[in-house]
DNA sequence: AGTACAATAACGGGGCGTCAACGTAT
DNA sequence: GATACGTTGACGCCCCGTTATTGTAC
């Protein structure tokens, strides 16, 4: 019931799960976008469930934002940071020392909430737009098929 | 006042106003998502308002709904066709010939417009989350104040 | 005759896809 | 012992950035 093997993954179970390539997955390992995970004896990766999280995150990070891996990078770093400031006390660090990391967060996010905010607006914007086209469209549509009518195929 | 040359623009130009670098007009036009343009004597590219108004608009597919530019090309040539249709009479045409192009391009666009559906949809998602955790951030922000007031900077 | 701008290679890097050759075992 | 799954290279593609070298002129 207790088991110390909870639930693990291999790295096919995550690809499938996340919508990423295994080779996907290890080149995130290599570029430190994910922490190496843990191995069974004979060399296979095992995977948790906050490892799955971390990637759909990633994977958000870069088809909506559309941010490098380097700036997810920092991002994924900053965060880990927060975590562990936040996670459990930490009455060693000083006051000064924790609100510095705290800003530091808050940075990022409001970063990232800004370029959501324009892309947002952006997206709408091109939404109308195409929603207009189709409209038009539409309209030749059954001119065309008006004049078919009248004028059936020679 | 009717003079041929009406506006010209040189790729510089080009760049500048479109935020794309030199190379990357040139990169587009090698592969057939912009037509060559004119040059002048020397061999100085030419280009036009339309010109720019496609780099634009090819921009805008490549960042908002990240689209490959073999994609983006598919789509700018079912653009042109459609253009040729409807642009100037062209009786030759049969109307079933031309029917069909504007099923195609309304596929095209209905194809376009689902995307940037879906995509701003997680967009709002993805603010709401954020927006959220900033106001988690700030609570804690005051929290840390709150600590550093009633027991200062040792 | 000097300066600003453009042209064409050619190499490089990020983010993987795609074998190949080989080891492991939910 | 056969099958499915995993491992580490290594090479290739896409989308350009970045010189380097040479030519042109809003």
């Amino acid at each position: 019931m207790s088991d110390t093997s909870e639930a693990y993954l291999q790295i096919g179970e995550v690809a499938e799960r996340t919508g990423v390539t295994q080779r996907t997955l290890r080149f995130y390992e290599e570029k430190g976008l994910l922490r190496p995970p843990t191995r069974m004896d004979g060399g296979f990766r095992l995977y948790s469930e906050d490892d799955v999280k971390r990637v759909e995150h990633i994977r958000r990070l870069q088809n909506l934002l559309g941010l490098s891996l380097a700036e997810i990078k920092e991002m994924v770093e900053a965060q880990e940071m927060l975590r562990e400031i936040t996670a459990q006390y930490r009455p060693e660090w000083d006051v000064a020392e924790k609100k510095r990391q705290l800003r530091k967060a808050i940075d990022v996010v409001s970063q990232q909430h800004g370029i959501v905010s324009q892309k947002a607006e952006q997206m709408s914007e091109m939404k109308a737009q195409l929603a207009e086209r189709l409209q038009t469209f539409d309209r030749w549509m059954a001119e065309l098929e008006h004049a078919e009518r009248k004028a059936p195929v020679a």
